[in-house]
Parts: C-alpha cells; structure tokens; sequence
RNA sequence: GGUCGAGUAGCUCAGUCGGCAGAGCACACGCCUGAAAAGCGUGGGGUCACCGGAUCGACGCCGGUCUCGACCA
C-alpha cells in the first residue's frame, strides 16, 4: 500500500495552526504531526517560540521539536535530514504525516526536491573577512564574473547571500545557480498544502495578544535562564528572545522590549504571508475568528478524498 | 490672569540667510537554496495648528486666534 499523501496546515505566527492540527489528529488516531518551524527546534526555548504543550505532544505524537540545545546551531539541512527520517518513520506505522509549517524554506526543503550545497567554513571565513575590507559590492562583482544566474538572482547589497554564493561557487568547483531552480518554481508535489489567511488587523491584534501572554507565562524567566549560559548563533535572534537579551544588556526598559517583541512579530508574519503567497500549490483558507471551525471542514474533506 | 517654550508624515523629531518639504521608525510592495523568527531592496504618504498681513516668493518674518507644556501669580 501507498502512504497516504501528507497533509501540510501552514500560516503566518499566531495563525492558529497548531490548534487546527492538534483537532484534526483528534479525530485521526492514525495522524502524527511533523512541525516545521525555525525556532521549536531547540530545546529550553519554548514559551517563546509557543511550542506545543506537554499536554498535546503526548495525546498526539509531535516530530522536529526539541531537536537540538539552544547552545547549538541548526539549519535547514539539519531540519530536512530529521523531517525526512519523521516522515518515513510516520509511513512506516501506516500513520499520516500532517505537517505544521510556519518556516517556509523549511518545508520547502522536505516537499520540494531540493539539493543543498554543502558548507566550506574556510573559504566562508575568508569572504567574511574580505567583505569586511573590500565591502559587499566588490563581491559581488566577482559573482557576476563566476556565475552571473546567481548574481542576478539576488540584491548586490545583500551581503549573506552573496558571501554564501560565492563560498559555494569557489569551494565546490560548481556555480551557485547549477544547484536546482531555486525557490522560484513550483512543481507539483505530492503533499496537499492548505494556508491559513487572517485579516491583517486581526492578526497583529492576535499576535499582540499572545506576546503579552508569554510575558505573563514567564519568558522573561525563560531567557533570562537562558542568558545564563550559551546560546547559539542561530538560536540567539529567535523573536522575544534577542529582544529581551538585549534589554538585560541593558538596552532600554522592559515595556520597550515588549513593544518592539510585537511589532517585530508582527512583521515577521507579513514577511511569512509573503513567501507563502507566491506559492501557487497551496490553497488558502480564509479565517475571521476561529481558526478550527473555519479550517477543519476543509482539512477534513481533504482527508477523506484523498486517503 | 501673566511670562516663556512648543505645534512640520501614523509616531519621534530635523529644517542653516526667506527660494522645489526631510530623516529614523511605522506602513505597503517585492527579492532571497546550509543564519530563514535571519538577510536585502523598492515607495506611498504633508492644509508645515488656524486666520490675516508685508514680500516676486513664507514652514521660516509681522499681527492675532487655538491647543499643549513649564514657570510666575
């Protein structure tokens, strides 16, 4: 038998995708949640990223939380390498995938066929002290002479992607853009994607909301314990958390912090609805209140046609 | 009641000698394959509190009005 095709809820911050996940496993006991988000990945950060409680992951088995300490680093790959093995984990028991997605590239490196370069921390090293010298622009022309596709690809001032181009384009003897189309084409996969769309007024009121819950909840606990000892690169700019590692720093007063925690939020959820807009495959659902009663219908008949 | 200060973009504020109205943030739109809760770009916004005056020309000068703040009574 075929593994059912895996269901992925998707949607900005705040967007109320756990909460439909968590009642559409309710009514499959064959349902296993496969998380896709930049920030759950990490162990002892978990008001603040609004991970999902105790309570849920043990009436529903959950995947890709907790995958590494916050003193460590993690990437993309890192997270393809743990979502691919969840999900054949998941097919191996009959069990269906139902992926929770709120990190675009994420899922993208498990639902699209993505082949990723490889890192080459000298040469890496050595552009990052070059761009400091040089300046990003000299960089950049040097990508336009080694792989112009890649140059055009990207803003001549964006100094992280141009330094990962080049790095890829120098060390492994292949230009950057002959790794795959990149993230602009959209082939059809075999996953079944439903976003969840807010009213944006709604959404930042929600996310408002949920920040000054966490505060309550005891994040400012949370990341103090956490400052106590190390935090990686990678961990370190999680929403919430760099703002208030910061404010201990000494950086303006704590209401500060909190204000600057929701706008920032809320500016990180626009910057997810855009990545997902472009994304043709997904079919979005529009909620104006209550995420479960307008998203478990349709989820629900998904289910069923396509099992 | 009096004196002084302030009033310019949604917010905080620049604006030199009277000569096309500015910045940061916010907001909108877009880009980005090993940091993605990261990184980068684009641009829409103005009755310069209000009324009048002098001037070729006023955000700016003159007179008055309103609002806010501080101080004095």
């Amino acid at each position: 038998m075929i593994a059912a095709t895996p269901l992925v809820i998707l949607g900005p911050t705040a967007s109320g995708k756990s909460d439909v996940a968590m009642a559409l496993a309710g009514r499959h006991p064959n349902a296993e949640l496969v998380v896709a988000d930049a920030m759950q990945v990490y162990r002892r950060m978990d008001i603040g990223t609004a991970k999902p409680s105790i309570a849920d992951r043990s009436a529903v088995p959950h995947h890709c939380l907790d995958l590494v300490d916050a003193a460590d680093e993690f990437t993309v790959t890192d997270y393809a390498v743990a979502a691919h093995r969840a999900m054949s984990d998941i097919a191996g028991r009959r069990h269906r995938s139902v992926f929770v997605a709120g990190t675009g590239l994420y899922l993208r490196s498990v639902t699209d066929p993505m082949e990723m370069p490889g890192r080459w921390p000298e040469v890496r090293r050595e552009l990052d002290q070059r761009i400091a010298v040089e300046g990003v622009e000299a960089l950049h022309a040097q990508l336009v002479v080694l792989d112009p596709a890649a140059a055009a690809k990207m803003e001549p001032t964006n100094g992280r992607r141009v330094v990962r181009a080049l790095e890829v384009t120098i060390a492994s003897g292949r230009k950057f853009s002959s790794f795959g189309p990149g993230i602009g084409t959209f082939p059809p996969v075999p996953f079944l994607q439903f976003g969840l769309r807010w009213p944006r007024p709604l959404l930042a009121e929600r996310i408002a909301r949920r920040v000054h819950a966490m505060i309550s909840a005891g994040l400012v606990d949370e990341v103090a314990e956490l400052a106590r000892g190390q935090v990686s690169r990678t961990a370190r700019q999680a929403l919430g958390y760099k703002e208030l590692f910061a404010q201990f720093d000494g950086v303006g007063s704590l209401e500060a912090a909190i204000e600057s925690i929701v706008t920032r939020t809320r500016q990180f959820a626009v910057r997810q609805e855009r990545w997902l807009r472009r994304d043709p495959r997904i079919r979005w659902i529009d909620i104006d209140g209550d995420p479960v009663a307008s998203a478990l219908p349709v989820l629900e008949s998904a289910w069923q046609s396509s099992n």
